[in-house]
DNA sequence: TATTTTTGAGAAACCCTTTTCTCAACGTCG
DNA sequence: CGACGTTGAGAAAAGGGTTTCTCAAAAATA
């Protein structure tokens, strides 16, 4: 009945003590269920205020069967991508009271199984699995766990419900900005093949060229690294030729750099005789060309807290829809 | 007395259940106390492992007043540095069986405060607050929290226990390899004055010449901000005077990029003519110059791995001698 | 053989909160 | 004035473990 609490947090059971009443009162005053008077509740709350009475949501969490606790499992430790999806995914859940488990899990399978091991055991509502790339799964499995599962950025399986930027919408974005500024030669300098997102943005180009009335050839399409020195070593290649391109769409943006800079050592100006777009909207690149770059934003903080409030619909047993969700990219117009 | 568990989840009642004995021996057999019979302790061990029992690490908090839990405060969202600290306190942590609550909390006080909150309410054992500069503090007081706080590259109370980099080590190994390698005129292009790690660099590179006998002029450091351009333009300004130098320490790696494309394009050779040494080793920047740049390695991973592991030692109650732990650099030797 | 000690295991309390059920008091209605 | 619906609040159980205490049986000692 009546208990002495020698810790120095209060509990619920100080706050019912001192308002002189049961706890169970006391719970449903704080909750705002069950029936009592206006009174009643008013004095109970304002007990609970001056005590600082905080919640244990370890208890809580026990009687309620939701902990109000996700999971975030990455494989990425030194990338840039994978922060803002991060930061996002915790600003979004932070708002409904959830807080974010960060499980950094390398490529590692026996780590993976470790931590994802830790946090079923931690009662976590749900998990959000993100990563460097759309095409590399994580070393894991979480396809029949006990609790829903959301991807972003990192590669899934069909039926799962899945978030990535829209990089087919970005590229024609770039080539439609290139086209509007009435460029027609256009050439797309981008990354290594074995990347998805490389035959995404370049298939776009290829479609948007078209539907545009302009004639695109395979040549003008040229893979290589994810390196200014590849931007660099293209912008070569190309101007050892006749017919020179008045528009350059890049795969990235160090691409972008480097082409930029290449250009400017040929002393071609840009953007008066040829236009750049990157993508990626890195800012300590893409501010600090010359021009400043004129660049694709993949949004991915928006990335991120869309991807936590689809595990809270999920959690809530509210449907989401399956499969991939395209997140639309934005151009960032600067001087190139 | 016998309960019936409808949910999926195996709970110890289970466990004793099926072993034909009492939680409490239950308990005792698969923590390894108490008093019982190595049989029944085996078979209740085997039961468990059957019914692929995992306790409930809520309920066993709950009394144990551990939670195996910590929070991870950090204010960035885009930076380089703080992912592989973040990395290294989860891969050092999660050996301990601890998890680690990530928090964003950007340079937001009240949001500082609503995870802080949050943290507290679900029983964090302790908390780890980082950044991305040691010479700024994070938006929230953390100094008089009920639970130990560790700090990790960010800026902190006198008598905290933080972990940094020691810069002034690596600064020195840096300036003692170009010394080394029979350089003699050496100078050190690096960042604003406004950052800490600027001054603690620059003092270190005067320190370490002076005890090689090395003249040293105020003229020698040259401050700038943090990019590439920087580093072409202080190429520009010390080559257009008489006395070039023959080798340059740079403050990080894109000042050190930046100073080595400006050399190559006076036609200058590295390192013949003159070595380079950068700092961070972002590699992406300093395997992508030419020559690759040699550079100096904080070892964030690892710095993150010792800041999670005081704060454990903390959690149980250790001392930890409290104050600046500056974790030592490396060299790390490439072409420049 | 009688007494003490050790051993093995269970009953019950506890951690903190929520939730269901019960119940007295009160007001309303016929 | 008796039957009945509301209202306000508390008792108790639940949630899944851990831990202290108790106690009968077995073993050791006298």
């Amino acid at each position: 009945m009546s208990r002495i609490n020698l810790s120095e947090r209060v509990t619920i059971y100080d706050v019912a003590a001192a308002a002189g009443v049961s706890t169970a009162t006391a719970s449903k005053a704080l909750n705002d269920t069950g029936r009592m008077s206006a009174e009643t509740r008013d004095r109970i709350r304002r007990v609970a205020r001056e005590l600082g009475f905080r919640p244990n949501a370890l208890a809580r969490s026990l009687t309620r069967k939701r902990s109000f606790t996700v999971g975030l499992l990455t494989d990425d430790t030194y990338g840039r991508f994978t922060l803002p999806v991060m930061a996002g995914i915790s600003e979004g859940l932070i708002d409904h009271g959830v807080s974010v488990f960060l499980c950094a899990v390398e490529d590692n399978p026996a780590l993976a199984k470790v931590h994802v091991d830790a946090m079923l055991d931690k009662q976590v509502d749900g998990i959000i699995a993100t990563g460097k790339r759309i095409d590399k799964p994580l070393p894991v499995d979480l396809s029949h766990l006990s609790v829903p599962v959301v991807y972003a950025l990192t590669a899934a399986p069909l039926e799962a419900v899945t978030f990535v930027p829209d990089d087919r919408q970005g590229a024609q974005e770039a080539v439609d900005h290139l086209i509007a500024a009435g460029r027609t030669k256009i050439v797309h300098i981008t990354g290594p093949g074995s990347f998805r997102v490389v035959q995404e943005r370049a298939s776009a180009f290829a479609e948007t060229m078209q539907s545009a009335g302009l004639p695109v050839s395979q040549a003008a399409i040229l893979q290589g690294t994810w390196s200014e020195r590849w931007g660099h070593e293209a912008v070569e290649a190309l101007w050892s030729g006749e017919n020179h391109p008045d528009g350059i769409f890049c795969g990235n943006d160090q691409i972008a750099r480097g082409v930029i800079d290449a250009l400017r050592e040929r002393t071609i100006e840009v953007p008066t005789d040829v236009s750049v777009v990157g993508f990626d909207n890195w800012e300590i690149v893409a501010e600090q060309t010359r021009p400043p770059l004129t660049t694709v934003d993949m949004n991915l903080k928006e990335l991120g807290r869309q991807a936590g409030q689809a595990l809270v619909r999920l959690v809530n047993g509210e449907t989401v829809e399956q499969g991939l969700w395209k997140l639309p990219c934005m151009l960032v117009v600067r001087g190139s």
